[in-house]
DNA sequence: TCCTTAATGTGAATTGCGTAACAATAACCA
DNA sequence: TGGTTATTGTTACGCAATTCACATTAAGGA
């Protein structure tokens, strides 16, 4: 499994996801690639790696392929994440109810300004960034997302770190790399989006449509 | 130009920018590397193949490769977004200060509602969606980030092209596609932020280490 | 029942990308 | 001036992932 190919099928499960919703009970490869934006032979390809298989000319069965996908994501398990950095970016991320159906739940949110902090108005509790390691023990966080200012985001990801979170959704320009791992170490898992790199790289992609 | 390489290039160019800003003149391949967290190797052979040439022991210029990568990217040029849902995270995206160095203006933003478009409250106008042809025929807009709920994503989607822009920055949970090309029409560019699913493969990867 | 058709499943070919290695070259030093 | 060393520029290699091609299998129809 690597990590394309989990890209893939987070994507065949939300699709799969649909096309019960819908009513529907099989999937053809060539269908799910379509919903997925894939193609079908990948289809083929990764089902058969993750030993699913469909019948021939009848398709796969969406009910299996969801309850299978949904084992190997991990669905089921607790999925708490904190958020580090409650000004506006933060603050939306608290609000946006897309988490619920993926089974991730915010339970905190992290700030240095008392300002911030002390207000009352968010659908979590928001504490000093001082108690994160008292929070982060207490509630069975694994992911922190991080979006303070761009000066604040090392220092941010290093005491999270220390705090024992390994995995850390970056949306300060800073690009932040996994610590190497040590002696039995968990090893860093860290996603970066930079919002202004991917404007960057489309109007890029307009400019030169031979990149495809 | 594949668009692995265009991300390092856009790397290359914010990581010389800060090590022009601290004084130096030249940077050999292993500083840039580290800088902008690849090898020394694959540095050489981007600018390899970009035809930008460095001096034997002595690197490469770094006002050059500023000017030499800045054209590439399309740097002064009008680079003109509009945010077309203003709910909280396209709010959060017109406040946000990190695109100003880039050369990304946030011309406008558009929403069906109301309460919202007639609110003052704005760092740059905020128009009915009705208006959308008009307004982004009279600012050379094209490039459009798309912050509405899953439900009208598509059709938005529809609606951006059909005014003529033809790249996308979409962050609702709906996986947008490239129309087909046809006859001569220019090409979509779209990417897709799927925050949700940024964090779901946060926890899989946290799960099996083993994906690296 | 047998033939056609539609789909899966998989080995082989291909492509693309990063790494490694090294030849070429210019600066520096004695 | 000649040798040494540091760095570039490029070629060859290897890996990994996708696509291709087709054998395999089951359904449906005459």
């Amino acid at each position: 499994m690597n990590s394309e190919m989990l890209v893939r099928i987070t994507r065949y499960f939300r699709a799969l996801n649909r096309l019960r919703a819908i009513g529907l009970e099989k999937v053809f490869a060539h269908n799910l690639a379509d919903a997925a934006g894939v193609s079908a032979a990948i289809v083929r390809k990764d089902f058969s790696q993750l030993d699913i298989r469909g019948q021939k000319r009848g398709g796969y069965e969406i009910n299996e392929l969801i309850d299978r996908i949904g084992a190997i994501l991990g669905k089921g398990d607790a999925q708490n994440v904190i958020i580090v950095g409650c000004g506006r970016i933060g603050k939306a991320l608290m609000h946006y109810s897309g988490f619920e159906p993926d089974g991730i739940r915010i339970v905190a949110g992290f700030d240095t300004d008392p300002l911030i902090y002390s207000e009352a108005s968010y659908p979590v509790p928001v504490y000093p960034i001082s108690r994160l390691e008292e929070i982060v023990g207490a509630l069975d966080v694994q992911v922190a997302i991080i979006t303070v200012p761009e000066a604040s985001a090392a220092d941010v990801a290093e005491r999270i770190r220390a705090a024992g979170i390994h995995g850390i959704l970056n949306f300060s320009p800073i690009t932040l790399k996994p610590h190497p791992a040590e002696n039995g170490e968990k090893t860093d898992v860290i996603h970066n989006i930079n919002i202004a790199l991917e404007l960057e790289q489309i109007f890029y992609e307009l400019k030169f449509p031979a990149i495809r």
